[in-house]
DNA sequence: CCAAAAGTGTTAAAGGTACACCCATGC
DNA sequence: GCATGGGTGTACCTTTAACACTTTTGG
């Protein structure tokens, strides 16, 4: 071949796994169950095979454990140091998926010994997996400023209160609700539903859900979602 | 090995270059030297080696045509579609370096066929390169934005009208000078030198030179760099 | 009626935008 | 002295930030 003089290469993908637990942000971590390193907590992980991409990889890694597809799946960059697998030369390509907590195939999840973990109490991982995750958690920082990808991590219908929660917990600090609420509301993105939530209040909170449609329409009109002045 | 059942896959980095030419932004080219498309234009690329990290080959790759070490240089993402070289199934890591288009050695430069272009007058480039040149540009306009990587691509000291051609050129639009101008001096970075540049004006322009110590100083008072709002 | 969360109003401060104007100097 | 790009002043407007206030309703 062509190139037939050049260096092959091991290619992994290992994805963390975004969940929003009404009031704590988590991540989906599993029991590696082959060697090196059998049995301690790691990222979903699985190798890139010949006939896909990489994105195709990362889905079918997060399908076998999570059951889902068309989830927010992105890449996030590649991690390429000599050792950072002890056993062989493995070049792992991060990804970040977010999905709605309580959408998961439970079975699949329990005989793959994964677990939910809250973002600030994660255990030891393996290899150079805590840097993936440290810099999905940056990414998402950054992302969920300007692009509407928080609702990946919501269900369908949701309250002011929960979306406000949800940026509360990603980006760890109180949000003051009334500016948040004229904030949101005035990209005119969302729509009300004619139910409340009355779990919370006596009053009750009214369900929204995001407009991706219009969302759409506007961005190709040269709308930016902004939430950086919050 | 432990993997010896998983693919393996040839791995290379392409380079976008960017450089700044007093008002265009460009991009340095080169024309391919083996086949596939030899002599089409292209990124500068080369193959990952067993040896090295990907960072260490894109150091690498860029130093062969440019001759420069210490320069800005950042991952930007893989590329892994099924067909992008025909000749082979080849994983592409895309870079881009930011340099003062000054302090290239030019012998090298010419010995690879390699040239400046204006970023809105590219020649065709080969396989998905265009795509990977595009990537880079979105990534610069956003990252220039909150982090002070302009400075590298302009000479070591600088007009602030030079500075503000430079975002004009990267942003494609003009910036009012007295504001742009009270805003970067807002943040504290510019040491003035003692020298005027004679060259556009009577009056003259001050010369100034950015100041990485106090940039990372602040930064890790929770400083930020930020030109959004020009 | 009252507690508590949902939701609205209001105002001061900060930041962005536009443009008028002054400055220095070689010709 | 005047043309020219460098550099400053300033007034208007929008956005942010903080907090007081009103609404709703099960108990």
């Amino acid at each position: 071949m062509t190139y037939s003089n050049k260096d092959k290469f091991y290619l992994a993908v290992d994805c963390v796994i975004f969940g929003f637990d009404n009031d704590k942000l988590k991540l989906l971590l599993y029991k590696r169950d082959f060697e090196p390193q059998k049995g301690m907590w790691s990222l979903m992980g699985g190798f890139l095979r010949i006939n896909e991409t990489l994105d195709d990889a990362a889905y079918r890694v997060l399908a076998r454990i999570t059951g889902l597809r068309n989830v927010f799946l992105e890449q996030l960059s590649v991690f390429s140091n000599l050792d950072r697998d002890p056993a062989d030369r493995v070049i792992s390509i991060g990804y970040y998926a977010l999905i709605n907590i309580l959408d998961y195939d439970d079975r699949q999840l329990k005989q793959y010994g994964a677990q939910w973990f809250a973002i600030d109490e994660l255990p030891v991982l393996i290899f150079d997996h805590a840097e993936i995750v440290g810099k999905s958690l940056r990414r998402l920082k950054r992302k969920a400023k300007t692009q509407p990808i928080g609702f990946e991590l919501l269900p369908e219908n949701f309250t002011i209160t929960q979306l406000r929660n949800l940026y509360e917990a990603i980006y760890q600090r109180r949000i003051e609700p009334a500016n948040f609420r004229r904030k949101i509301m005035s990209m005119g993105l969302l729509n009300r539903l004619p139910i409340k939530d009355m779990n919370n209040s006596r009053k009750g909170a009214f369900l929204y859900s995001f407009n991706k449609e219009k969302y759409e329409i506007l961005t190709a009109k040269g709308f930016s979602f902004d939430l950086s002045g919050i």
